[in-house]
DNA sequence: CCCACTGTACTATCGTACTAATACAGTAGA
DNA sequence: TCTACTGTATTAGTACGATAGTACAGTGGG
């Protein structure tokens, strides 16, 4: 997983957002382990109090099960959350940009248009492109 | 301009966005004044430090022109430049949501889905929202 | 001129979010 | 049991946003 520290988004953010993707789109899949607190942490070059703090919020999300002194296992049905969760977060990042482009006066055909321009630069990268 | 204490954008970029959306929708026109610092801090209910800041940050991008001891003028070209800011803005918007789901190994399809639904939603509101 | 407005600058302070350093606690295997 | 791993808790440091207060500088109208 790559992690941008000078990104807007807080490193530990990254790290939540990385592995809800790895679940949803299969890298993890239930019952299997996620990396140690420890073994993140040198791999993304953080903190492991950081990574901490990325695994608790996916343990709130219930994405994953901490089981005390052997590590972190992805939930049964944490694909299914994943999805969910990640659906509605595009979504609300979509409804943020159409109410930008209303509050500014913008048609829905112009923002229509910014989209499919967005799309277009996107899919020429094959979604390559780690989440910001 | 409404502005959200609460809101994670902090104050004085709701009121860089709030003013930069009022100039490309033709409230503010070229040569016409924006409200005082002080003013601005009263009607909105913030501290006149913070307005300064936002007003700083509008200059630099070339919406205002600033007349010691008159005020702050809507530059000539501040349309226009509005316009591409929030043009860009949006589409980085996009892109960051499309971005996310090919993270997580959503088709193209299906992340179109999400935007129509999030344009659904929005539409109902007849754009009366705020930028978050 | 004088006063009331305008923008600008500076310092101090508070609260919060993020990250880091360190120490503590539980489990499994040699 | 000992060791090496696991997650957890506590504390400290740092950066940033926002507030507050004060002061300075320029403009225009009465």
């Amino acid at each position: 997983m790559r992690i941008e520290a000078d990104s807007a988004t807080p490193v530990f953010l990254q790290i939540v957002e990385g592995i809800r993707s790895a679940i949803a789109s299969g890298v993890y899949r239930p019952g299997e382990m996620i990396p140690s607190v420890r073994q993140q942490a040198v791999a993304s070059l953080v903190n492991p109090n950081t990574v901490q703090r990325a695994y608790e919020q996916l343990e709130r999300d219930g994405l994953v099960v901490s089981r005390m002194g052997m590590g972190m296992v992805v939930a049964d049905d944490a694909k299914e959350i994943a999805r969910r969760e990640i659906d509605q977060g595009i979504q609300e990042i979509f409804a943020k940009g159409i109410a930008m482009g209303c509050a500014a006066g913008l048609s829905q055909a112009m923002i229509d248009k910014l989209y499919r321009q967005a799309r277009r630069e996107t899919r020429g990268q094959s979604c390559r492109k780690m989440i910001p």
